[in-house]
DNA sequence: CACTTGGTTGCACATTTGAGCATCGCGACC
DNA sequence: GGTCGCGATGCTCAAATGTGCAACCAAGTG
């Protein structure tokens, strides 16, 4: 390619020619012809030349809008991790004071929000529960799906004075659609794997077990590890229970199933005693969209994104970008 | 105009996905109907969303080559002085060093015989002479022009050691044309109005004279006045008239012609003792090419400018940039 | 001096883009 | 509840742009 003319060579006829042409063409926005007829040469050669500055990129082309980046962050994370999709949300501090956590939560779910009813799932749709599932559920709007049932995905009748309040995010959701609802009338871990199992035998929650296998559509957020996770408010999780995730490299969980960095079960004996759908399962659904809001959440969505559970990614920014970088 | 999102809204599906066109079609090159079909929206749709994203300035475009600036102060000046064409040369140093003059000399010259050939000129060609005149010679390539008549435009037998060497210089422009040379034979400046009348009476000089109101077309560069302007070297001028010039204001000259601040004739006692092309003969050529090569010609080139003696000008980027700044 | 050869130019043609216009949907206002 | 107006959408058609090709020029080269 010819050199960019260095200070101290003359410059070449050509180069200015270029030069005045890609003024006229790309600064006045004249056409090529007018272009020509004022540089006095064809249209055809002020091509040539415009195709050369573009070339030799003596003409830069940017997008400067100050969400282009989050965009950006988007396609990136949809090519890495071969989403369906990916949403970046503008947080604006994102620091992790309550405020701020509260904040990406909100900005989070908005986004969730819309994203999920302009992917107009239909059928039966899985969804989750948790501080960030009931900003979505307040956020989404009469007629948003034609779905037919809500199901919920995991254990949540919760075991202390802190309510999960899941019933309230499904009713909002079937509310909203106008769809029937399945509760999960389990808490989330119980104390053995013997009393999982007999619960999940049980119809009033192998039913809904069974129904949220079939469903085509699964919404989830992720939660932090650690004293701060909603399953400690919750009395799911005691101090042992938190050691041992902790020993075993758990950075948060999905549906109750803690993982690890890599994106596997990071505590197998606790993931026994987890009331809920498991991975395996989620991993088949056509539709998966899970939602990460808050400092600290880029761990536990790369791990998600590394098991395979993910297809449409919302996050705010921060996270989104500690993905990319650790990825 | 829609505002460019603030950081703290909700980043608007439009906007996430006028950007995202903006990528692809600007990035990836993409047409405007693959961009749609990507983004699943029609091609119509596509035009709009790029359309806005360069109105609301989300797509910036610009001319990064390092010549690119040159070419501004030439349509600059073009378009603020009515001229016919102006060439701005890069000088990589521009101080005052004799080293740094010749350098600017040299590549101004080099440009100006460039684009003088390029201008193709016909019939009679006025020159004056100086160093960059010179040097302007120097470059000429053969056949550049079918120009018929080379004539001497101001006087130039030098009175003391240091020659003018202006026959040099017409010869040169003959030499390389084929056209007939005519030389002034006479001083530039001479003691008295009556001597320079005198001169100009007698058919040697004045036949020269006729014929240079008589070209159609006139090339001089522009001096300096002061102690090192070469109509002191060559004894033109002395103590006096040089001390003279300094209070009536002049910046240089044109042809021998020293010129004020605002494009007048400085000193007219001067002008009247001066063998040459008057300034008002100069002014009516149909083309004029003007050098003006080295640090401290800004204000000579700004007066000749003024004068109207200007329809093509070469400059050093330097002296160019002092010109725009001080109109 | 004829003959390649590489590069540049202009051109016809296909594609791409932009402009103007009819239509549609939606909300506001009788 | 009708209907008026406005903005968004898709369309047709003309303009603008890119592409492949043949002609041409200039500079080597046998």
């Amino acid at each position: 390619m010819p050199s960019p003319a260095r200070p101290g060579e003359p410059l070449a006829g050509e180069t200015r020619l270029m030069l005045r042409a890609a003024q006229l063409y790309y600064r006045l926005n004249l056409t090529q012809d007018q272009v020509g007829e004022r540089l006095g040469v064809s249209l055809f050669k002020v091509g040539r030349l415009l195709d050369r500055a573009l070339r030799e990129s003596a003409v830069r082309i940017e997008i400067v809008h100050p969400a282009a980046r989050l965009v950006e962050l988007e396609d990136a994370l949809a090519s890495r991790f071969g989403l369906r999709g990916a949403v970046v949300v503008d947080v604006p501090a994102t620091g992790s004071s309550p405020e701020d956590e509260l904040l990406a939560r909100e900005r989070v779910a908005e986004a969730g929000a819309a994203h999920l009813a302009s992917l107009r799932p239909a059928g039966a749709i899985g969804v989750s529960w948790g501080r960030t599932m009931l900003e979505l559920a307040a956020h989404l709007r009469p007629g948003w799906t034609a779905a037919t049932e809500i199901v919920q995905l995991n254990g949540a009748t919760s075991r202390s004075a802190y309510p999960t309040r899941a019933h309230e995010i499904v009713e909002r959701f079937g509310a909203t659609s106008g769809a029937a609802i399945r509760l999960m009338p389990a808490p989330a871990i119980v104390g053995s794997p013997e009393l999982r199992d007999a619960l999940e035998d049980d119809p009033s929650v192998g039913e809904t077990l069974a129904a949220a296998r079939e469903a085509g559509t699964a919404v989830f957020s992720m939660g932090l590890m650690g004293p701060e996770s909603v399953h400690v408010a919750s009395g799911y999780l005691g101090e042992a229970d938190l050691a041992a995730l902790a020993d075993a490299g758990a950075v948060g969980d999905v549906l109750g199933r803690f993982l690890s960095r890599d994106g596997r079960i990071a505590l197998p004996s606790l993931d026994r005693r987890t009331i809920g759908l498991p991975m395996e399962n989620l991993r088949e659904k056509a539709l998966t969209v899970g939602l990460a809001a808050g400092a600290g959440r880029g761990p536990i969505a790369l791990a998600a994104l590394r098991a395979g559970c993910i297809t449409v990614l919302v996050a705010d920014e921060t996270t989104a970008a500690w993905v990319l970088d650790h990825a």
